[in-house]
DNA sequence: TAGTGGTCTAGACCACTCC
DNA sequence: GAGTGGTCTAGACCACTAG
């Protein structure tokens, strides 16, 4: 057949019907698929076109390929979860909710020494980070307590800031490219402040996240979010496996 | 220059250069980068090439490209955490514990309403579903409590398998390809039989997450799993943004 | 309408790996 | 040595979109 009729693009039908193929069990794992050369005659396109579908799929872990041997159906081993994690004032408003959030301490100091080994800082920078204690509500309510450190070397402009109304989350995003990020997530029973802040009784269950963001190796914000447990859940999407990059 | 001397491929070469600029922050989120056909020719390879580069810089998020207007660097947005979720036996084992399951209750009925509407499953479908509840141990502690429905249209061998002492997890993974899923992470305290099973006592926190699993739209598993939130965290390591796919 | 990115081709050379 | 995937080229046409 000369050209597809319609399919948005030549790469496109194929890597749909080869999915199709994978996930339908019609090749199940292990199963050996034709060679490049003889699929791209069989879809009617070139070889490289039929190797930029073989390629995204393998990079997609459908796919396992291995020269002179050469292409077969991957077994499903590692799963990973894309978990999307935007801004909390654009969480809230996504939920309908009017965003509000409240700072409730500011100081400009040495890191501590939990700090300085939580962000991965050598004892030896003797930097000062800015330090930020606020609360995050949608509506009336409390929805998220937030302690962080901004390294004041990785942004001097936060010295300057004023985030008694600002989150300095959306601050950050918008100004500091990061190149990867580290999240720890565990549910923590509720005590004394963080219990008082989040409007909740003694003992109860909070979901903590505590994110760490680096660029280029130098850490950029050290970040504990504590989520009345009851109230909120985190979402993650999956997808088959992640790309190499 | 002709070739490039010790890189592995043109386009590996390629992509690290962009990316340190834009890390590096020397191409600042909004910059206009030179056209394609320019970058081609600056880099010494053809446009395909190029666009290869250019194209996978765009599905990692770091560009935007615009028809007519030009490539530029993306504004970070939406953080993306890929969030690893190993089978829970090689996550114990990768601690230097031993692994073990111990099943309580095996059951094959109907799904229950609550079951339904969290696994998606239509009132109309009649298909019974195997009930499963087990403990997962690191050592001789409880590392995590499961309690899990599975398909048996999706999976009818299960019907016939004994989880007595395998996991259903890795039993699973092993045999069903899975196209998404969806994870719910929430904290929660341990009441009842949870706490129990746990060996944890009455309200302390716990870490729950549920995971439904499904092949080309049809539900395959819906599982909850319970750890003792003082005892257990997930980690999520950052990339920048997930592909389109 | 013009210029950009999006896609595709036919052919080529290389590297790896099994035989 | 032979056959596979990995990569690259030079050129082409198309689709979208700003002006």
């Amino acid at each position: 057949m000369p050209r597809a009729p319609r399919d948005r693009t030549q790469h496109e039908r194929i890597l749909r019907d080869l999915k199709d193929r994978i996930v339908s069990g019609a090749w199940p794992p292990g199963f050996q698929l034709p060679f490049e050369l003889k699929l791209a005659e069989d879809y009617g396109v070139s070889r490289m076109t039929m190797n930029k579908v073989l390629s995204q799929l393998t990079r997609e872990g459908f796919l396992v390929r291995r020269r002179k041997l050469g292409t077969f159906v991957a077994t499903p081993q590692a799963q990973s979860a894309v978990l999307e994690i935007t801004d909390i004032e654009s969480e809230v408003r996504a939920l309908g909710l009017d965003y509000g959030f409240a700072l409730h301490e500011r100081a400009i100091r040495p890191p501590s020494e939990s700090e300085r080994r939580e962000a991965g800082i050598a004892a030896a920078e003797p930097g000062e980070v800015l330090f930020l204690r606020g609360v995050h509500f949608a509506g009336r309510a409390p929805f998220c307590l937030e302690t962080r450190i901004i390294s004041l070397e990785a942004a001097p402009d936060a010295r300057e800031q004023d985030f008694s109304r600002e989150a300095p989350g959306r601050w950050l995003l918008e100004r500091i490219p990061w190149t990867s990020a580290e999240h720890r997530i565990r549910a923590v029973n509720a005590v004394g402040a963080t219990a008082k802040l989040l409007g909740l009784d003694p003992g109860e269950a909070c979901l903590e996240v505590l994110r760490r963001t680096e660029i280029a190796g130098q850490w950029v914000t050290l970040v504990r979010q504590s989520y009345p447990g009851s109230k909120h859940q985190l979402l993650a999407q999956f997808t088959p496996r992640a790309d190499a990059g």
